[in-house]
DNA sequence: CTAATATATGAACAGTCATTCATATGAATG
DNA sequence: CATTCATATGAATGACTGTTCATATATTAG
C-alpha cells in the first residue's frame, strides 16, 4: 500500500527526535490543555496565591484546585512556599508565559484570519 | 471557607483574560498533548508529506493519521494541496515551531535539574 | 464506465482524565 | 491535647478522545 517516497521518509526519520522525547513533550503540552489549569497559570502570571485565593478566583472546589496544582507540580511548572498554614504556590519559570503567549499569538492571527474570510 | 485574600482577587480578576479566550487557549494546547499529532507536526517541519508518507513514518493507519491531520487542519496548524490523488500536508504558519521549540526548552532544563538532583 | 489508488469519515470501543465526595494530614491556637 | 483552618489525597463517576474497522469520496488510468 502507498507509493513511493522513500527520499523523504530518510530525511525526515534523521531529524525526527526519540519517540521518548516526543511523548515527554505532548505530555508537557497535555497539561496545558486544560482550562483549569491554564487558568492557574495565568492567574500566578500576576502572583503567587495559596489554594484557597484560587479556588474563589475560578470558582471552583478546593479539592480541585489541589488536584490540578500537584500535576503543574510534578512537572514542574509551579512551586510552592509554605507560610503557617497556607501554602502558596507560583510560577516555576518563565517558559510558560512564553509557551503560553505563543499560544495567544497563533489564536490572535486566527481570529483575524475568520474576520477576513 | 477560606481566609481574607480580596486584595489579591481583585488584581488578578482584572488582568485574568476572558473565559472564551482561555477555553479557546488550552484547545489550542489540546492538539499539542497528544503523541501522534506532535511527531506529525515535527515530521512537517522538514517539508511537506502526503498522508500516507506520514502514515509510513509514525507506522500507522492511513486512517488513524487522517483522523489527526483533520483536527490539525481544523486548528489552522497545517495546511493541505492537492497534486493528482495525493494530498501534501505542510505546516501553515511559524507558530507551531516557536511553541514546539519553547516546550523543548522546558523539558531540557527539566532534565537537567534531574541530573543534579 | 471500471479498476485502482489516495484520502476521508462515521460508528464503536477502550483508555484517559477532571471533578466530586469523603476523609486524611499538618499547622496554629487556646 | 482538642479544635479549627488550609491543604492533600484516594476512590468513584461521567465525559472525552485516539484508534480501529468498514466504508465512502475523489482522482487517475485503461
Amino acid at each position: 500500500m502507498g507509493h513511493d517516497h522513500n527520499a523523504i521518509l530518510a530525511k525526515v526519520r534523521q531529524e525526527l527526535p526519540a519517540d521518548e522525547l516526543l511523548s515527554d513533550l505532548s505530555d508537557l503540552f497535555k497539561i496545558f490543555g486544560d482550562t483549569t489549569r491554564c487558568k492557574i497559570l495565568y492567574a500566578l502570571f500576576e502572583s503567587e496565591m495559596c489554594v484557597c485565593a484560587i479556588a474563589e478566583l475560578l470558582g471552583m472546589t478546593q479539592s480541585a484546585i489541589s488536584h490540578q496544582l500537584r500535576i503543574l507540580k510534578d512537572a514542574d511548572l509551579v512551586g510552592k512556599r509554605r507560610e503557617g498554614k497556607t501554602i502558596y504556590y507560583f510560577l516555576s519559570d518563565d517558559h510558560v508565559r512564553t509557551i503560553i503567549a505563543q499560544g495567544f499569538e497563533h489564536l490572535i492571527e486566527d481570529y483575524e484570519r475568520e474576520e477576513t474570510t
